[in-house]
DNA sequence: CCTTCGTTCCGCCATG
DNA sequence: CACATGGCGGAACGAA
């Protein structure tokens, strides 16, 4: 459920919305359904007013809400929606803020103790008036778990996309990534939960390497390699890698990697050692190391509990029975 | 889990 | 002068 409130900006609540509609699974089913809730009914939307088919109740019955940001990011929230996202809160629902709707989170006292991001023009202003609130303005999401924060509005997608991975797989939201047209940067460079600088500005020069590594991410390559191959020395290639990628080369190549084996994980049945050795880690041990650094579990686990489920985590959504064959999935079969 | 050893990364500085 | 590159060296890292 998508929270539209007065002053909503557009784009922040478009986003999500295109992401999650859009999300296909290999049996083409949508596994999610997404409403669009405000209080009265009404929203003043700039030029235009938006009517929703559902009110405050449907929050009550979501798996998961979106928050949206508004012009004014510090207007009061009425009072009812404060209390709707505090129940929803108690009642583990996972709560999404996009850009300056973490202003409402953070009313609603939800970010307590948390770290959180928001547009990085409010970062400071979020901070002032919430100072248990630990801001990171450098960061594209923050994943809390049942809280997550997501910087400007572009930056809904990469949280969006975040979301789908977390409760379907990667393969899934490579799939979406790919029928919205998210550039390589975003949808390959942000690892799984926290972390990660602003992101190489699409169009980037770094662009042509990244997709290099992408395609020759299972040889065994060194920094030398890659700098060899984008005809600039190490030091430069590190460089540029900081200051438009905001990781380094290696890191970027093991995230790849890490990336390519969970949707190998997902979609055969290969041991995990051999997995480990196709998407380009030398050592079995190395890849395990790796992949729960970034994944938060061990590659087996992951693996089980995609079967299990049809996804990730918890959540509840029905989901393929678990006898439904894997061997459909479209998306693994086609990484540019 | 520990140790060893090659690799990576980044500040500093010279150069174009 | 402003800016980008790249060599150097050492500290930190990561692969066996």
């Amino acid at each position: 459920v998508i929270l539209a409130l007065d002053g909503i900006v557009l784009s922040d609540l478009a986003n999500p919305l295109d992401v999650f509609t859009r999300t296909r699974l290999a049996d083409e089913t949508a596994p999610y359904r997404v409403r669009v809730a405000a209080p009265g009914g009404a929203v003043d939307a700039h030029e235009l007013t938006l009517h929703t088919r559902v009110r405050l109740g449907a929050l009550a019955r979501a798996d998961t809400i979106i928050v949206p940001g508004r012009d004014d990011p510090v207007a009061p929230t009425p009072p009812a929606v404060l209390r709707a996202l505090r129940a929803a809160a108690a009642r583990r629902t996972r709560i999404a803020s996009i850009c300056v709707g973490a202003f409402v989170l953070a009313e609603a006292g939800l970010l307590d103790g948390l770290r959180a991001t928001t547009h990085w023009a409010a970062a400071d202003e979020l901070a002032r008036r919430y100072p248990n609130v630990t801001v990171d303005a450098n960061v594209l999401f923050v994943d809390n778990g049942q809280i997550l924060t997501s910087a400007g509005a572009a930056a809904a997608l990469d949280l969006s996309l975040h979301l789908v991975r977390r409760d379907y797989g990667a393969a899934v939201a490579a799939d979406t990534a790919r029928t919205i047209v998210m550039p390589l940067e975003r949808a390959g460079g942000q690892a799984q939960f926290i972390k990660h600088v602003d992101p190489a500005p699409a169009g980037s020069s770094l662009e042509p390497v990244l997709r290099w590594i992408d395609a020759h991410c299972h040889e065994p390559l060194t920094l030398a390699d890659i700098a060899r191959h984008a005809a600039m020395s190490t030091r430069t290639l590190n460089r540029r890698f900081h200051d438009e990628a905001g990781t380094t080369p290696i890191a970027w190549l093991t995230t790849t990697r890490v990336r390519r084996a969970q949707q190998l994980l997902e979609a055969t049945h290969d041991p995990v050692d051999a997995i480990a050795h196709a998407v380009g880690f030398n050592s079995p041990s190395t890849f395990r190391q790796h992949f729960s650094a970034a994944v938060g579990t061990s590659a087996a686990q992951y693996r089980a509990s995609f079967r299990a489920t049809g996804r990730g985590r918890d959540r509840r959504v029905r989901q393929r029975d678990s006898s439904a064959p894997f061997g459909g999935f479209s998306a693994a079969t086609s990484i540019p």
